[in-house]
DNA sequence: CCGCCGTTCTGCTAGGAGCAGAACGACCGC
DNA sequence: GCGGTCGTTCTGCTCCTAGCAGAACGGCGG
């Protein structure tokens, strides 16, 4: 660790930078300040301003915690994830980068085939 | 976190779990042993056998060595676990059942809902 | 000018990541 | 029975960092 040349910008993100990503999109999407929601999931308020930019190593359970203060469950936000993760992959990466996907990314469609899938 | 409100023995599965599970999966489909993939890795193979039973903490470094050693990249990774989760959240997560699971794990089955992200 | 909001410093402590080494129980073949 | 492999678990160890408190800072809006 501690390298000194850090500008070497992982070829796919890091888990914590991706869920940082993530989670501040959830949040500004629901148009919620960075305070009520560390309240309401009982942490700090700069601790979540450090996850939300993938510059902490969130336990589970913090995970749980902000996720649940989110009203998210962690299958929609994985899925969230890996579809940003994906994005990133192929387009821009760069810092200004707007865009941000849709609108309103609630309702996660392909949940029914999922869970048609198995129910043994 | 400190908080009174974990009397409920997790209502779905905490990240670490998910994430051990999937793994170890992942590398029994691949019909390989824990020293091979913990080698490729770089970790120890204690370690590896750890973070496949969801008792440690791995960081994103280690979820990237880790995957790597697997041959799977991160976005479809966590789709892996959502569908995993998903489907744990209908039946019983005790450890008292495996039907659930696999005989020996050799048919992976939720291979073919990659193609179901790209929304978020 | 003054609040509001997010970020980023400086500390600080407790806990756990991560490894080495070894021992253990299952399992399989001889 | 005996010896091999494979995974798990125990002890022990070091050192890093999660996670918080407190405060200060740079925007931004009025």
């Amino acid at each position: 660790m501690a390298e000194i040349l850090d500008f070497k910008r992982t070829p796919e993100p890091l888990w914590r930078e991706a869920l940082g990503r993530k989670l501040r999109e959830t949040r500004e999407d629901l148009g919620e300040r960075l305070v009520d929601v560390a309240d309401r999931a009982g942490i700090s308020v700069q601790y979540l301003s450090e996850i939300e930019r993938g510059r902490k190593e969130p336990s589970s359970e913090m995970i749980a915690a902000v996720a649940g203060a989110l009203g998210i469950d962690l299958a929609d936000l994985l899925i969230g994830i890996a579809g940003q993760v994906r994005n990133l992959r192929g387009g821009v990466v760069g810092g200004t980068q707007f865009r941000t996907s849709r609108p309103v990314g609630r309702p996660s469609g392909p949940v029914a085939m999922v869970g048609a899938l198995m129910a043994a």
